[in-house]
DNA sequence: GACAAATGCGAGTGGTCGCTCGCATTCTTG
DNA sequence: CAAGAATGCGAGCGACCACTCGCATTTGTC
């Protein structure tokens, strides 16, 4: 029981393991080969041993690297939210309230489209269907940081909603850009930058009516 | 090809089977089972053996019945399409093209709504990410059924519209309501009909600005 | 009741997959 | 260079799963 199974203890019992140049790359080159497979075939689908061979390694070394299947796709993750952070600061794509919606939005969605057509991975592990148990908690907390972040910026635009309807209209935001991502990244080309286009209208159409009187508009 | 898998040939070559009624309430005895498994796991996940004991039969039972995992997936999809369109019409939903705007997407969206809610399954297997090859015929047959349907709603109301215009804008709103499907089904009672209130307004606000003159508005 | 067909069973089969183990090779360190 | 650690290999193990087979039971028909 309560076997979290972290490599951080106070004791140095953990960690003779000492790691050679060498097997930084191999991880590097698994969790692309891992990114590749995990794109093409979904997580669940993706065998272990295929990872492996995209990666033009054998199973052993792998599992020299990963504990297990799961912590594959944990570290490839980890590092995607943390490049995420770190492009777009820790607060994700912090908006400064005076900037006109149209100009907010449009940013914002342009940053997250640019994002995942640049690592399509995250689309595939995020969103897919058969994501494992700790990957779930990634995707959670990625997904409750945004929808805090879009209710901080809806709150002080919608000033007569109960908290209940600022959650409930950020969700909708949050839905609709999923939605809209899924199709823009089936779209190439013009008709990508299309179908951004329209998922700026739809989020632009459905937020101005809830506005007040909107401040600093001149 | 061109294989409908229908009872119906004209050589009696192929049907040596000859049901009983207890095979027939076996089968949807089975049906019901597999809708709760695949609820629960989801299609890859649920096991054939699952689905056996959760109908309180054996395995060898089950593949009586049916010739393998994918036919009992593609026999219940088949049934809740037939369902669907025997409840709202062969051309699903059809809408008059004189309703005001504002009232055709909302019966729309309740009937459908409506529809996911008494039938679960649907959205299991329709938006599973791990739905098998023939079932993903079924679906896709039915989203070009409903695009189509939408297109010619949206065909009358986009005057000055290029065909990919609209086509885009299909895609949009399917898209809209497939998140807000998600979102109602995610949660229950009074807030579940904010939230259904929440994608007719969204779909609203997005379709109106598109519109020209709304013919026979007086 | 007699016979065949339909139904029912559940241990078993073949295949896949996550993962391991023993051993070889390469690197680091003194 | 020597010793130990890190890396690398790939056959193979155990578990799970879709599916089968031989046989028992029930049902329809004469």
């Amino acid at each position: 029981m309560s076997d979290t199974s972290e490599q951080e203890q106070p004791q140095a019992k953990e960690q003779p393991r000492r790691r050679q140049a060498r097997g930084e790359r191999r991880i590097a080159q698994l969790l692309e080969a891992a990114a590749r497979v995990f794109c093409t075939t979904g997580y669940t689908a993706a065998s272990t041993n295929a990872i492996a061979r995209e990666a033009g390694v054998s199973p052993g070394t792998l599992y020299q690297f990963f504990p297990n299947k799961e912590a594959i796709a944990i570290e490839l993750g980890d590092r995607l939210v943390h490049d995420m952070r770190e492009t777009y600061g820790e607060a994700l794509a912090p908006v400064d309230p005076a900037t006109p919606l149209e100009e907010a939005i449009g940013s914002a969605i342009d940053r997250f489209i640019t994002f995942n057509t640049e690592h399509p991975v995250f689309f595939a592990l995020m969103h897919g269907p058969d994501i494992p148990g700790r990957m779930a908690e990634t995707h959670d907390q990625l997904h409750a940081t945004l929808i805090g972040r879009i209710e901080g910026l809806l709150a002080s635009l919608m000033p007569g909603a109960t908290p209940a309807d600022v959650t409930r209209t950020a969700h909708i935001c949050l839905g609709v850009y999923k939605t809209g991502l899924e199709l823009v990244l089936a779209h190439e080309g013009a008709e990508r930058d299309a179908y951004v286009q329209e998922v700026k209208d739809v989020l632009i159409r459905y937020l101005t009516p809830l506005m007040g009187d909107r401040p600093g508009r001149d």
